[in-house]
RNA sequence: CGGGGUGUAGCUCAGCUUGGUAGAGCGCGUCGUUCGGGACGACGAGGUCGCAGGUUCAAAUCCUGUCACCCCGACCA
């Protein structure tokens, strides 16, 4: 049955609503798709649920067909199992944390690594029964610091996540790749277009892992990608090509201390001493396991804790209160590793090059000039305190790390999908373990994959809209074919009833405007809702037994006459079915 | 969490400085005229002005508190 416009609820806006800054959000709300109810809560509305509807069966048939089963866990966890594998601390904030009658406490599941990891534990105890891919689509919850750009950041949203279960590292490989590949046919046929970078794995924790990211401008993660287009990746993880340094060059003059007074920022301190922030050395103490350690980067460039803790061998925490007692935070230059046994000292590669310095000098509100590699730090230490590496983020420009001459560039992207390789720590932290052909134990090797289900939506009105509204996918249109009768009455009805009832049996799913509205509301209506069909109704076209056929992604163009037996045809080629 | 801003009708907003019993446009209802790209006219419905205190003869307006929402920022010395 078609649906009567008359008959649902597509509450449309004349004007954009005063508090969505971003595209999708302003069009999801004035095209009636969703309805805000507080921070980052949203209602789906009929025509938001029926593309979110769709999405998700596109995804649910291609997992199927990609090996896995569906399930469905409570968004309601004991807080004891995110305490297992300490997330209650790593998820901090963003855990929605709640006490019951009883005084248990308990949360709002945001991922659901522990509780299919307790379940499989308790039914899996073979290798035989691997490998096993698990999914489901369900609500999470995250206590977003700042939610914003609609259903782009929630607290509360519909999530595809599926875990992956196998004996051997090469089993997960497998997975991961089947995941992967099922992961390109899902937005392929969600019609979205976007790139895959390297990404890090954040508090799930793992080892590899890769994002879906489409590209456009409102996206809140940054990526670069090499401008010869073989490498990409999130900028919290992208590494940055062959940089050529020294710690040999002459002085370019005698160390020269600076009052700086209230400069408490690289910026300030530029300015204070007219020095460009390429020719400060920005100096950071973190705290390892293994004593503290310096970091030094140009004033212009930030330290990537991930690149660092890599570069040290040991986890890294930027602790300025426990520092400030024993170091002059603020005004840290390097050679405070000449005057301190216990720092060692880590040097981005642009950090360490032949040119005038300026940096900290060691003295509450003093800064020096004509700093020297050799002369301040190499000549006073051992070799052994100081290495050369990349530890700080890359930026646009920056050589792409593949070596083949290209150069990064940076792009905005919205996170669509994430594939990770997670390892053990979900089973060794819960105890899951097979036994083997050899009748030994081993840990069950994970891998975790998780898909925005409302993301997808927003992002594909993200890439498209233009100035009338949404203009839908395809596949993922609330409506394939939006029939607008001019008016609603005697043969007109006819029609639109008969023509719905044929493109129905063809397989489209049809929307009639049977409201009492002006032709040009109706339009209006139309544009703005955005289905990919439109077939206009009028006594004109009827009289010669045709109507009027348009796509919505034609913009302005012309209307195209066609012949009340064609229509099904016309339609079926223009949905590409 | 820090900073800024806003809460008045379903939506977008005015009124607040200088207290005097609440307005516009859109939307909604009825009637009439219209009727192929957001029609016009008439009449009408709709708001305890976020909430709670306080000041005052009188509070949307002033004061205090509180809640909500939005924006910017948030280890980068």
């Amino acid at each position: 049955m078609p649906t009567l416009w008359s008959q649902t609820l597509i509450p449309t806006l004349r004007q954009d609503p005063a508090d969505a800054e971003v595209p999708s959000h302003r069009l999801m709300l004035r095209a009636g798709l969703i309805r805000q109810l507080g921070s980052g809560l949203y209602t789906y509305l009929p025509l938001g649920w029926r593309a979110m509807h769709k999405t998700i069966e596109i995804v649910r048939e291609e997992m199927n067909a990609a090996g896995a089963a569906e399930v469905l866990m409570p968004a309601l966890e004991p807080i004891e199992l995110f305490a297992d594998t300490k997330r209650d601390v790593e998820y901090g904030e963003n855990l929605f944390r709640l006490t019951d009658r009883h005084g248990r406490h308990a949360a709002l599941a945001p991922t659901h690594e522990e509780i299919i990891t307790e379940l499989m534990a308790a039914y899996v105890e073979s290798y035989r029964q691997l490998p096993l891919n698990l999914y489901q689509i369900q609500t999470k919850y995250r206590d977003e610091f700042r939610p914003r750009f609609g259903v782009l950041r929630s607290r509360e949203f519909i999530m595809k996540d599926a875990y992956s279960f196998d004996l051997t590292v090469e089993g997960l490989d497998t997975s991961y790749r089947a995941m992967y590949d099922a992961y390109c046919r899902i937005f392929d046929r969600c019609g979205l277009t976007y790139e895959i970078v390297e990404a890090e794995s954040g508090p799930i924790g793992g080892s590899a892992s890769h994002e879906f990211m489409v590209l456009c401008n409102t996206g809140e993660d940054t990526i670069l990608k090499s401008d010869k287009g073989n490498y990409a990746a999130n900028i919290d993880k992208c590494a940055i090509g062959p940089r050529k340094w020294t710690f040999d060059a002459p002085p370019t003059g005698d160390l020269e201390k600076v009052h700086t007074p209230d400069c408490a920022s690289i910026e300030a301190v530029g300015k204070f001493m007219k020095v460009k922030p390429k020719h400060l050395l920005k100096t950071l103490i973190y705290s390892t396991d293994n004593g503290p350690v310096i970091a030094v980067v140009r004033g212009d460039h930030d330290v990537n804790e991930g690149k660092l803790k890599a570069a040290c061998g040991f986890a890294v925490t930027l602790d300025d209160e426990a520092c400030a007692n024993r170091y002059p935070i603020g005004f840290v230059g390097p050679h405070l590793a000449a005057a301190r046994d216990e720092l060692n000292i880590v040097v981005d590669c642009d950090a360490a090059q032949d040119q005038f310095w300026a940096s900290g000098a060691n003295e509450i509100d003093h800064h020096v000039k004509h700093f020297n590699w050799k002369r301040d730090v190499l000549d006073h230490i051992d070799e052994s305190r100081i290495k050369v590496a990349d530890i700080r983020k890359a930026a646009d420009g920056d050589p792409s790390p593949i070596g083949d001459g290209g150069v990064l560039r940076e792009h905005r992207g919205i996170e669509v999908g994430h594939v990770f390789k997670l390892g053990t720590k979900y089973s060794d932290a819960m105890g899951f373990t097979v036994l083997d052909e050899d009748q030994k134990r081993r840990s069950v090797i994970m891998g975790c994959y998780g898909i925005g289900l409302g993301r997808i939506v927003a992002a594909a009105i993200e890439i498209g809209h233009d100035a009338d509204g949404i203009i839908w996918p395809a596949s993922i249109a609330p409506y394939s074919v939006h029939i607008v009768p001019i008016k609603y009455e005697g043969e007109l009805c006819k029609t639109c009833l008969s023509l719905a009832e044929q493109l129905e049996a063809a397989g489209m799913d049809v929307l009639i405007d049977d409201r009492p509205e002006r032709p040009g509301v109706k339009f209006n209506d139309a544009d703005l809702i955005g289905c990919p069909i439109r077939l206009t109704i009028g006594e004109k076209g009827l009289a010669q037994n045709s109507v009027e056929f348009k796509r919505r992604a034609d913009g302005k163009a012309k209307a195209e006459l066609v012949k009340l037996d064609q229509v099904v045809r016309r339609c079926q080629e223009a949905l590409d079915i």
